[in-house]
DNA sequence: TGTCTTTAATTGGTCAACCAATAATATTTT
DNA sequence: AAAATATTATTGGTTGACCAATTAAAGACA
């Protein structure tokens, strides 16, 4: 059940809250770049407790849409009421993500990652990425093996110099774990891993991008093929 | 001020809880896997409302590192110790972004975004994109330039077929934006948009993976040669 | 009349009490 | 003694009240 939202629609009463205030941007009752309502009219008209009005509040200021100011008020993003109405909605029906679109972009972003990590690496990423591939031989027969190579990867995006791609792998990179744990899938070690890990701390240190982006490629591939048939 | 983290770090009260968390596992007190404290006795423990505590855990259980169970308990993910405190050490960590990495970020999402998109896009996606450029031509000379050409990338998006690319552009789009209208970024419209925007269509509508890549990184190069010298 | 000061109302942020569901314990029954 | 049942305690979820800062309004003064 992997989420990139963080709270759950189960809850309505949130989702209650972002259909109204999709309503008053409709009726023309809410202009964009004005103060929207205060929490306590909100959660009065709509017979919701203030908490889910903060918690929708909350969620659109996540997406940059709303910034709050405390003691005053807050105010909507001042774009056209149409684009304001996609985002909202487009939040509303944020749900649960299929495994084959997280895997997809997990690789995508690996890749990346890791062509980024070949360009700005310094000697002290490279020797903490050697120290993770040690490490991660070290539990090869353990169960923490999934961990270590989880960290191994994170080496990578922080050697990337891109703060917003290492959080989004950190975003993702949980919900895949905790799906293929179900799945059974990775349960026994493959030891093409422990060579695999080795061509791309080799390439990131040749500074060779497309030898490191397809090593990438190759040692997410029994995932991505994995997560391509379970779509099925 | 760009976040992708749901908190405001500047409350000191949510990350004191994460802290001791942290160090909780440290002392080898909260074992992986485990059960952690009920909310009531973190709050006390910590002398903090138990709001601040509800924060941290959503946090948390956002990143996929602790799962809660309604009038039960929350439990920390079965994990390796050096695995959850890295997790909690970068969540704790996120903090705005810079304007160069998000730029970048963008710039690889919507390349692989349009790259799905030939692939998937069926007619009424297609139909749909040449209706979203249709409304960005006829308010080309207007404010609301900006907003329709973001809703011509969200259709791009849509047409990916993957929801959680879809949902990463969905959160850093909008910080872009505000980034870019404060350092007076494309306040004059180039007529060479107009036709980046046509040759995307063309490509898409031919599945020509590669042009419309090359389409869609010229399309970004301005913004991003912007964002370089902006980094400097 | 116009400006400054003072006062009252409104706002988001925080906290503590309450609710229903769960888990643990005590009690009864077989 | 063991199992089933009833009771109590604990849990996350929710609500309403309170707090300090801000804003709007009223009043005093020139």
């Amino acid at each position: 059940m992997p989420m990139l939202s963080k709270f759950n629609h189960k809850e309505n009463a949130t989702v209650k809250v972002l259909k109204h205030l999709y309503d008053l941007i409709n009726e023309g009752k809410l202009k964009p770049g004005s103060k929207l309502p205060a929490e306590r009219k909100l959660a009065e008209e709509l017979c919701v407790g203030r908490t889910h009005v903060r918690n929708a509040f909350a969620e659109l200021e996540f997406y940059g849409i709303v910034k709050t100011f405390p003691q005053s008020g807050s105010v909507i993003a001042a774009i056209h009421h149409n684009a304001l109405q996609g985002l909202i909605s487009d939040i509303m029906s944020i749900e649960n993500y299929d495994f084959f679109s997280l895997v997809e972009t997990r690789l995508i972003l690996e890749m990346e990652s890791v062509r980024l990590a070949c360009e700005r690496a310094d000697e002290k990423d490279i020797e903490a990425l050697k120290l993770a591939h040690k490490d991660y031989l070290d539990n090869f027969h353990s169960p923490r093996r999934v961990e270590k190579d989880m960290i191994f990867h994170r080496v990578i995006a922080q050697a990337s110099r891109n703060d917003v791609i290492k959080s989004m792998l950190l975003i993702i990179t949980p919900d895949i774990l905790s799906h293929y744990v179900t799945k059974d899938f990775c349960s026994t070690p493959l030891p093409t891993d422990k060579h695999e890990h080795q061509i791309i701390i080799d390439a990131i240190e040749a500074r060779s991008s497309s030898k490191a982006v397809s090593a990438m490629r190759l040692h997410l591939d029994r995932l991505y093929t994995f997560a391509k048939q379970q779509k099925i």
